[in-house]
DNA sequence: CTTTACATCA
């Protein structure tokens, strides 16, 4: 009766270990830390070592749950600051790599050779040149120059988004050229679109891994160069699978979703195994072309591979999925069955529902999510105020509009304006619609201004009608022009990814190349177009 | 405990 003492630290410790790896979701991790807490473990250092290893890095989507335990430890080590600022950079916030760094530094506990790889990676993620600058600074600074890991993470940084010169001198001056700085110089120029530059490094490399051809074939398939691409995937002495995933995501990207498809179907016929990468981007494909058959054979591919519960982020491509192919039952039950959810999740059902007509259904699971105290963000109030839209709730739209800055103090963007524009035009509501674009905090875009024009013509408002469509015609005159030129005169300096920015300008402001005619249509379709499809696919 | 390759949604 009295047996059972935990006197016996021996297998304790084997009891824990075996109990860690059992830990595959954030249940499973909430109960064991629950039971460390009540065993008296909680104190234990190695214990607390192992839980966050396992949340910063072992189970993805539960990197929040590490911050929190780790917040409440004392006096980490390098080792936990290290796992944290890892498991920060390779997480969707690769900011909080960077915060964790500086608040290092500030509580004097020395970086070493293993904190600068982690940080530097988060910098890249980030694109923040700026930051990974003054990383290398600090890496000079501390004496680590000539850290073989921190070297090559350097020349990562640099290669793919800092200066290319600098990298290529690092690389120059490196006593050790062998193939992971090679291949990451070969990347970066790659992905900066130098690719006669990359395939000359390629060439030239002494000794090529199944990486260093990865890194070109990705290389091309991002530029969307395929022909190049397929013609390096007959040429590779081993494929593996990151070799097919990159084939088969290069054909998503340039939106031959037919041919990634294709590309899949070899894979297997060659014995490839899929895994979690292949499957998203197959996914994606079939939202993209509603394939919503394929779709639901890889549903059911994904609960046979599965030996747990389904990840965070295949959870959340499924209900795309299902939700663009017109399947929202499918979305929900995908949803309903999740153990594990994040803001996506939610953001993909409830958006998902409104634009589908589902007014009710998708504000009950907002009031639903804010039972649960998730924390709904910007994107949330897009999917809620489409629903209050589309069902006609005025009052109720209103409402969460204010609900959206005064509680959770997120500042309304350009969409949520949108929403609020679509809300009052549909309920005729013009002149105050007219107003709350004048009023708006940023600037209001074609999207807008056409959106106040196609209810003008709905509700037959002719003076109204006349004065939006005045407004869009100037805004397509100025804007559409200004784009058009600051992206040639990037074309015309080679500087492609500036291309690709006023590109994104662009869609983000509403403004089409096309010349403008004033024609709206009489559904307002550009405006969910605007909403929802926020992937700028390139033709 | 490191470094190079593939990745959902917005």
């Amino acid at each position: 009766m009295i047996r059972k003492r935990p006197n016996d630290r021996s297998s304790n410790r084997q009891q824990r270990s075996s109990l860690w790896q059992k830990c595959t979701n954030l249940r499973a991790l909430k109960q064991v830390h629950a039971s460390m807490v009540v065993n008296g473990f909680n104190s234990n250092y190695s214990a607390i070592r192992e839980l966050i290893f396992c949340s910063a890095m072992a189970i993805s989507g539960t990197i929040d749950y590490a911050h929190q335990v780790f917040d409440h430890v004392s006096e980490p080590d390098n080792f936990l600051w290290n796992t944290m600022i890892r498991g920060s950079a390779q997480s969707q916030s690769p900011l909080n790599a960077v915060l964790l760094y500086t608040r290092m530094e500030n509580r004097h506990a020395r970086p070493d050779g293993f904190t600068f790889p982690f940080v530097l990676k988060a910098c890249t993620k980030l694109s923040w040149v700026k930051m990974g600058m003054g990383i290398h600074g600090k890496v000079v600074r501390f004496g680590f120059e000539s850290n073989t890991f921190v070297r090559n993470t350097l020349i990562y940084f640099h290669a793919n988004c800092g200066d290319l010169r600098i990298a290529s001198a690092l690389f120059d001056d490196s006593a050790k050229r062998d193939v992971v700085p090679w291949s990451a110089l070969t990347a970066g120029y790659a992905r900066r679109g130098k690719l006669d530059v990359a395939r000359r490094l390629f060439d030239e490399m002494p000794v090529k891994d199944l990486v260093s051809w990865n890194v070109m074939i990705t290389g091309y398939a991002k530029q969307g160069e395929m022909e190049s691409a397929r013609k390096l995937l007959d040429e590779v002495p081993k494929r593996d699978v990151v070799t097919w995933n990159a084939m088969i995501a290069g054909y998503v990207l340039c939106g031959s979703n037919e041919q990634a498809l294709q590309m899949f179907e070899e894979m297997r016929s060659l014995g490839e195994k899929p895994d979690e990468v292949t499957m998203l981007s197959l996914l994606s494909a079939c939202a993209d072309i509603g394939d919503l058959d394929v779709g639901q054979k890889i549903h059911t591919a994904l609960l046979e591979m599965g030996s747990g519960d389904m990840s965070i982020i295949l959870g959340n491509a499924l209900i795309d999925m299902y939700s663009k192919c017109g399947n929202i039952e499918g979305a929900l039950e995908v949803f309903r069955r999740m153990r594990d959810k994040d803001v996506s999740s939610w953001n993909s059902v409830i958006g998902g529902l409104a634009f589908h007509g589902h007014s009710e259904e998708s504000v009950n699971l907002f009031k639903e999510m804010r039972r649960l105290k998730v924390r709904p963000n910007e994107i949330t109030f897009v999917g809620v105020l489409v629903a209050c839209s589309h069902a006609g709730k005025v009052e109720e739209g209103r409402g969460y509009f204010n609900l959206m800055r005064n509680v959770y103090r997120i500042e309304p963007n350009i969409k949520h304006y949108g929403c609020m524009v679509d809300l009052l035009g549909r309920a005729g509501i013009l002149n105050e619609a007219f107003e709350f674009i004048e009023k708006m905090e940023i600037a209001p875009n074609a999207i807008v201004w056409r959106t106040l024009l196609g209810a003008c013509r709905v509700h037959g408002n002719v003076e109204l009608g006349r004065r939006a469509n005045e407004r869009l015609l100037e805004m397509r005159r100025d804007e559409s022009g200004d784009f058009v030129l600051l992206s040639n005169i990037y074309a015309s300096r080679g500087e492609w990814q500036g291309v690709e920015e006023v590109r994104k300008l662009m869609d983000d402001c509403g403004v089409k190349k096309e010349a403008g005619c004033s024609l709206v249509e009489a559904d307002n379709s550009a405006l969910m177009h605007f909403l929802f499809d926020s992937k700028p696919k390139s033709r």
